[in-house]
DNA sequence: AGCACA
């Protein structure tokens, strides 16, 4: 006879231990949730994030007096409950506990799932989120997408990690290992320097380079010139080729001095790779506190002409190099970018001048470097890193690095954590003295405190 | 501003 299944209203809802509260601001915490609702009673459970808006959740008191006593203290109050000045509606629940409490986005694991509201997949990229998200531990991958629910980015750390929102919705994934199959400006793999990088993906970070009318493209090229500024300290061969290989393949690198600063020039196998390096590296410091910065535009070389054992310089596609370097026998077919003994520091007739660059310059362009380039100036909120050794920096981002270490800096090799990817060290494992081991892309900060 | 999840 009667109709079944009506909700229940207000004026005929019985009490229950749980209570439902609607109008919540969407990034309102659980925390904010209990903080409402505990001078009632205690709180056994919560449910947030309910409805289409998110804006609405459960509350389960331990006793239904509880629960009873909120609800009608708020019924007769002048005062509404609120959360971040949003008045909260209050009534009970149609059921009588909570089920299911945790949601996948809840459990805590080591992959977030990012969405961010009000952007398209350009507006964001795949650098910023890293840099971003490396304040709170370090990242080892990140997959974007676009979905229904907005810009989507996965961001695996090494460890799970305690990230708060930030105006970004952020939940725990049901990921454990994200499959990155491609290094490109929509997914990196910051532990899997072999990982290639898709060549088709890459639209994404030209779109910069490219003016309105397409007259302001910079000229592209597979070798980048990159100038150091603030160098404090020392930069080698070995560190630019640690830095410069988490994009690709390193061949040729070639250290100079012009204008009293210091340059150098990276070469990679193909624009692509140098593409991703430019924009990743670029404003970016070798070292925290703002040490040597990074300063890269595209080379008008294409092929360098270097001496293949400098200290100024290295020539890694040479084939024979491994019965130059004792260290390196048995890696013959491991690829170029490990195939570099730091040994190869101790050869003789390391006394560098300009010579030992002598790239092939179409005729008439000068190499040189414009100086007016300034640093790229990021301005996120600064978090403190939650990790031992890992620093974050609004205005600078230091990069790893290896060789010399600033006073101060302790190598991540003692400090920070330590990286369960065996695929991160050169062959045979260990670093060489004073060393730390190759870790990822060099965005996070590598020294610090 | 009006009830979750599978």
């Amino acid at each position: 006879m009667s109709t079944s299944g009506q909700p229940q209203f207000r004026y005929t809802q019985t009490p229950s231990k749980v209570l439902h509260l609607r109008n919540l601001p969407w990034e309102c915490t659980e925390e904010e949730l209990v903080e409402l609702c505990k001078p009632f009673g205690k709180i056994v459970n919560t449910k947030c994030n309910v409805g289409a808006n998110r804006n609405q959740a459960f509350v389960e008191f331990a006793d239904l007096n509880q629960a009873i006593s909120m609800n009608s203290y708020y019924a007769s109050s002048s005062e509404p409950a609120q959360a971040r000045g949003k008045t909260v509606y209050i009534q009970y629940s149609n059921r009588h506990e909570i089920v299911n409490n945790k949601s996948p986005g809840d459990v805590p694991g080591n992959v977030l799932l990012v969405t961010i509201e009000g952007v398209e997949a350009g507006d964001v990229s795949i650098d910023v989120i890293h840099l971003v998200f490396s304040a709170f531990g370090f990242v080892h991958k990140i997959a974007t997408f676009e979905k229904a629910a907005g810009f989507q980015a996965l961001i695996q750390y090494l460890l799970p990690g305690h990230v708060s929102s930030c105006h970004l919705r952020i939940s725990y994934s049901a990921h454990t290992d994200l499959n990155i199959k491609f290094q490109s400006h929509r997914s990196r793999d910051y532990t899997n320097p072999y990982l290639p990088v898709n060549p088709t993906a890459i639209e994404g970070t030209m779109q910069p380079t490219v003016g309105p009318d397409g007259k302001k493209k910079e000229l592209e090229s597979n070798v980048l010139l990159a100038s150091i500024g603030n160098m404090q300290y020392a930069v080698t061969v070995d560190v630019l080729h640690t830095v410069f290989s988490a994009f690709g393949t390193v061949q040729k690198i070639a250290i100079f001095e012009k204008n009293g600063g210091t340059q150098a020039l990276v070469q990679y196998p193909d624009v692509t790779t140098a593409a991703v390096a430019k924009e990743s590296l670029e404003g970016h410091c070798i070292y925290d506190g703002g040490y040597c910065k990074l300063h890269l535009s595209y080379s008008r070389h294409t092929d360098l002409n270097v001496k293949a054992f400098s200290d100024k310089s290295r020539d890694y596609t040479i084939p024979e190099m491994g019965y130059l370097v004792p260290q390196a026998t048995g890696l013959s077919s491991a690829p170029t970018v490990w195939a570099n003994p730091h040994a190869a520091q101790t050869f003789p007739g390391s006394d560098y001048s300009a010579a030992a660059v002598q790239a092939q310059v179409p005729p008439g362009q000068v190499p040189s470097w414009d100086p007016t380039g300034q640093v790229n100036s990021l301005t996120f909120a600064s978090v403190p890193g939650t990790f031992p050794g890992q620093t974050f920096s609004p205005t600078s981002s230091p990069a790893y690095s290896t060789a010399v270490i600033p006073p101060g800096s302790t190598p991540i090799a003692q400090t920070g954590p330590v990286s369960p990817v065996q695929a991160n060290m050169r062959p045979g494992g260990a670093s060489p003295p004073g060393l730390p081991p190759f870790y990822g892309y060099p965005l996070p900060p590598l020294y610090g405190q």
